[in-house]
DNA sequence: TGGGAGTGCTTTTTT
DNA sequence: AGCACTCCCA
C-alpha cells in the first residue's frame, strides 16, 4: 500500500483517491479534513495524475493555507512555495500582479485593508459635500463590499428610490477614486480577478487548461462570488474537489452562502458525496451533545459524528449569580486544572461577543493567571505601523491619497484642515492625487506641502535600499521615531517600529522571492510592494508571548478549526447566546446553533457550559435565562456542578514521489514510481480506468502478478473494488 | 496643537 | 460601562 494512504480509515481512503471526478466532502468537525485535504494532493502528484503547477488549492485564512504547505512539504519532497496554494485573497494578489495591465491596474497597486477603505469612503464623502449622517462610511463600506461579493457593479445594481440611486452614484465614485489612486479593497480582489478571467478568454482558457484540480477548503464559506471564480477556473474541465461542512457555517452574516453547496452539487452533477463523521478529537459524551443540538436545525445535508474513543467525564453545567461569579468560579475550576495536571494552553475560554471578556481577564488577572486573548488589533493594524506603511506606500504610489492624507501632518508639520481643504479642492479641479496637486497651492500652506512632497522624494531617493533599510531610513526621516521618543508612553510604539524592521527583514528573507513560473505570470512587483500586499493580506497576530503557558481567551469565532484538551463555554444565556441580535433575522437562530456546535466540538475531553442570572451589558443589569441550547443537551449527558436550573428548582443532582522533482529523493521508498506498472498488466498507480459496470475509477493499488494479478480501484460513489485483471475489463481512461 | 468635554455606539470577522 | 470619535477652546 502507498505509504502516504496508510492510517486512512476508509471515507477518508476514499475522498483522498477518488477518481479525477467532482466531488463534495462533507467533513465534521475533527474527521481529518485538512488530512484528507493535503494527502489528496500529495496522492494526485505522487502518482503522476498530475503535476505541482496543475494543482490550485484554496483556504480562507493565511494560517490554513500555511498548515497547507507545511504538511504538504512534509509529504511530498516538492517545493511547495510554487504552488498555487493559498487565500482566495491572496492568489487573486497573484494573479493581478500578474496581469495587472490586463486587469487595468498599475504595477504597484496597493491594497486597502477594511480600516483604510473606510477612510477613502470618508474622504470620498467629504470631497463630494455628501453628507455622512445619511451615508454613514461603515454602511455604505458594508454596501458596497456587498455588491461585489455578488459581481455586481455600480451598472448593474438596480436603485428604485433617490437614496438607493445616490447610494450607487457613491459606489460609482469610490470605484473612480480607487481606480485614479491605484488601489484595491479585498472585495476587489476577488472581482477584479474574476473580470480579468472572464473578459480575456486566452488568458482564461490558459489558466482553466493549467489547473487540473481544484481543491478548496471550508467550502461552506465562500460567497457567491468565490464560488463564481471558482466556477470559471474550472470550467475547462478541471476537476473540484471541495470540503466543507455545513454544520460549521458561522459567517452567513458576511456573505458567506451555504447554498454554495447544494448549487454545487446540482450544477456540477456532482455524484461523489463523501461524508467524514469518524471523529478523531473529543470523547463520546461531547460528541453526543453536539449532534444533538445540531439536530435541532432543519434544512442540513446530514451527518452524525461517532467516535472509537469511551464517553469520556460528563458535561459539566454550572450556575453564577453574575458574570463576575462566573468569571471566579471559572478561575478556581482552572486552579483545580491545573493542580490535575493540565497546562494553561490546553484550556479555552469561549465567549459569544468580545465584550465579555472583560469580566473573565479581570478575574484572570486578579488571581494572577497568564492568558492570551485573540481577536482585536493585530501587528499591521497599529496606528504607528500603519503611519509608517503609509510612507512605503507613498514611496510605491505617490497618488495614493488615502497613504497622503493619512500621513501629510503626521507627524505635525503645521499642514492644517485649511491648507489640505485648498489641496483638495486643487485635485479635484485637475482630476489628480492630492499628491500632485501640491504645486497648485500657493501661500504658507503651499510651501509646507512642498516640503513634505521634497519629504516624499527624498524618501523615493533610498527605494534601491534593502527593503529593512529603507524601512529604518523611513521611520527617522520621516520623524515618526522622533515624534513617539517625544510621547511619554511611546516606548511600546518604538518597539512596534523596530519589530516592523524585523518583519521587512525577515520577509525578505522568506517571502522575497521571485515567482517561479515568471513566463506566464510575470513577476509580483518588487520587494516593496509584495511586502506592503503582505501587510494588507496578513495582518499577522498580536500578541507576542505566543509559547507561553498562558490560557487561551477567544470568541467562538475566532475558535473554529481549533481544539482544546478542556473548554469552557461561558455566558450562555438567551440573548447573549443565542444573541438577540440574530433572533430577527431570517436564519439567525440557526446559525447561532452551529456556532453552537462548533463550540462543543472544540473540545476534546472535557467541556464546561456556564451561565449566570444576571449581567451587565452595555451599562445596564440584564437578567437573561439559560440558554435554550442547553436545554437541547439531553440531561443523561449532563452534571450540574450548582443546584439545577430552570425546571421548577430541583435539588443538586450531583450527582510519490518519483513522477515529479528530484527523481529518487522520496522520503517514501515504497511509493510506486510513475513508470511502475501493476504486474506487468500496463496499468500503474494513479491511473484512471473505465469498468462497464461500474464507470470511472482510479487504480489505488495492486498485488499479484500475471494471471493473479489483482488491482484495488476506486471507482467513487460506486465503491472501492478488488478486481483480478484477468477477468474484469479494465479500460485506460 | 492638544486637551477636555460631549456624543453615540455596542455580535460574530478574514482578507 | 467603556471606547472611539468629534468639536471647541486656549
Amino acid at each position: 500500500m502507498n505509504p502516504l494512504l496508510a492510517h486512512l480509515n476508509a471515507p477518508q481512503l476514499a475522498a483522498v483517491t477518488l477518481p479525477p471526478v467532482h466531488a463534495l466532502i462533507l467533513a465534521g468537525a475533527g474527521s481529518g479534513k485538512t488530512r484528507v485535504l493535503t494527502t489528496r494532493i500529495a496522492w494526485l502528484i505522487s502518482t503522476g495524475q498530475v503535476s505541482p503547477p496543475g494543482i490550485l488549492a484554496v483556504t480562507f485564512t493565511n494560517k490554513a493555507a500555511k498548515e497547507m504547505q507545511t504538511r504538504l512539504a512534509g509529504m511530498l519532497p516538492i517545493n511547495v512555495r510554487g504552488m498555487w496554494i493559498g487565500t482566495f485573497h491572496g492568489l487573486c494578489n497573484r494573479l493581478l500582479r500578474a496581469h495587472h495591465r490586463d486587469a487595468g491596474l498599475p504595477q504597484l497597486f496597493q491594497i486597502l485593508d477594511s480600516a483604510d477603505q473606510q477612510s477613502a469612503v470618508k474622504r470620498l464623502l467629504k470631497s463630494l459635500n455628501v453628507d455622512d449622517e445619511k451615508f454613514p462610511p461603515r454602511e455604505l463600506c458594508h454596501f458596497i463590499n456587498a455588491q461585489k461579493e455578488q459581481g455586481l457593479r455600480p451598472a448593474a445594481v438596480e436603485a428604485w428610490d433617490d437614496w438607493a440611486r445616490k447610494r450607487v452614484g457613491l459606489y460609482e465614485a469610490y470605484e473612480a477614486q480607487c481606480q485614479r489612486e491605484g488601489v484595491v479593497d479585498f472585495a476587489e480582489l476577488l472581482l477584479r480577478s474574476y473580470e480579468l478571467l472572464e473578459r480575456n478568454e486566452p488568458l482564461c482558457r490558459h489558466y482553466q487548461e493549467r489547473f487540473r484540480h481544484i481543491l478548496v477548503d471550508e467550502f461552506q464559506d465562500t460567497n457567491k462570488l468565490q464560488y463564481k471564480w471558482l466556477k470559471l477556473l474550472a470550467g475547462g474541465g478541471a476537476n473540484l474537489f471541495c470540503v466543507g461542512d455545513d454544520d460549521q457555517s458561522i459567517y452567513a452574516f458576511r456573505g458567506a452562502d451555504v447554498g454554495n453547496m447544494a448549487d454545487f452539487e446540482r450544477e456540477f452533477k456532482v455524484t461523489n458525496l463523501i461524508r467524514l463523521e469518524q471523529n478523531y478529537r473529543s470523547h463520546g459524551n461531547i460528541l453526543d451533545a453536539a449532534n444533538a443540538i445540531i439536530k435541532n436545525n432543519p434544512s442540513r445535508l446530514g451527518k452524525n459524528l461517532w467516535t472509537e474513543a469511551g464517553s469520556g467525564e460528563p458535561i459539566r453545567v454550572h450556575e453564577a449569580y453574575g458574570e463576575g461569579d462566573e468569571a471566579r468560579w471559572i478561575v478556581e475550576e482552572v486552579k483545580a486544572l491545573q493542580r490535575d495536571g493540565h497546562t494553561r494552553a490546553e484550556i479555552a475560554l469561549l465567549y459569544r461577543s468580545n465584550a465579555q471578556s472583560r469580566a473573565l481577564e479581570h478575574a484572570l488577572f486578579n488571581a494572577g493567571l497568564p492568558y492570551r486573548v485573540y481577536g482585536g488589533l493585530r501587528f499591521f493594524e497599529r496606528a504607528e505601523i500603519k503611519h509608517a506603511l503609509a510612507y512605503l506606500r507613498l514611496i510605491a504610489n505617490t497618488d495614493d491619497d488615502t497613504a497622503f492624507a493619512r500621513v501629510v501632518n503626521f507627524p505635525t508639520r503645521g499642514i492644517g484642515a485649511r491648507s489640505l481643504e485648498t489641496l483638495q479642492d486643487a485635485a479635484k479641479a485637475a482630476n489628480s492625487s492630492l499628491h500632485a496637486a501640491i504645486p497648485q497651492v500657493g501661500g504658507a500652506g503651499g510651501a509646507k506641502l512642498a516640503a513634505f512632497a521634497q519629504l516624499i522624494v527624498t524618501l523615493r531617493d533610498a527605494a534601491h535600499l534593502p527593503l529593512p533599510e529603507l524601512v529604518d531610513h523611513v521611520l527617522e526621516l520621516s520623524g515618526l521615531r522622533a515624534h513617539y521618543r517625544n510621547e511619554k508612553e511611546g516606548q511600546e510604539r518604538l518597539d512596534n517600529l523596530d519589530e516592523l524592521i524585523n518583519a521587512a527583514a525577515s520577509f525578505v528573507a522568506e517571502e522575497g522571492t521571485p515567482d517561479p513560473d515568471g513566463e506566464i505570470t510575470g513577476q509580483y512587483g518588487n520587494d516593496l510592494s509584495s511586502f506592503l500586499a503582505h501587510a494588507s493580506l496578513e495582518a499577522g497576530e498580536h500578541q507576542a508571548g505566543e509559547g507561553d503557558d498562558a490560557l487561551q481567551l477567544m470568541t467562538v469565532h475566532s475558535a473554529k478549526g481549533l481544539e482544546f484538551n478542556v473548554v469552557f463555554i461561558g455566558g450562555l444565556e438567551d440573548g447573549l447566546f443565542p444573541h438577540e441580535n440574530s433572533m430577527n433575522e431570517d436564519k439567525g437562530l440557526e446559525e447561532e446553533r452551529r456556532l453552537m456546535y462548533v463550540a462543543v466540538t472544540r473540545a476534546r475531553q472535557r467541556l464546561y457550559l456556564s451561565f449566570a442570572q444576571t449581567r451587565m451589558l452595555h451599562g445596564q443589569t440584564r437578567y437573561n435565562l439559560p440558554s435554550r441550547f442547553l436545554d437541547e443537551v439531553p440531561e443523561e449527558l449532563v452534571k450540574w456542578l450548582t443546584p439545577r436550573a430552570g425546571k421548577g428548582g430541583f435539588a443538586m443532582q450531583d450527582s510519490a514521489s518519483g513522477s515529479y522533482g528530484s527523481a529518487g529523493a522520496s522520503s517514501y521508498g515504497a511509493t510506486p514510481r510513475r513508470s511502475e506498472s501493476s504486474g506487468g498488466s500496463g496499468f500503474r498507480i494513479g491511473q484512471s480506468v473505465m469498468h462497464a459496470k461500474f464507470g470511472l475509477g482510479v487504480i489505488i493499488n495492486a498485488e499479484g502478478s500475471g494471471s493473479d494479478a489483482r488491482v484495488q480501484v476506486n471507482f467513487g460513489n460506486a465503491g472501492m473494488k478488488w478486481l483480478a485483471l484477468s477477468i474484469a475489463k479494465l479500460e485506460a481512461a
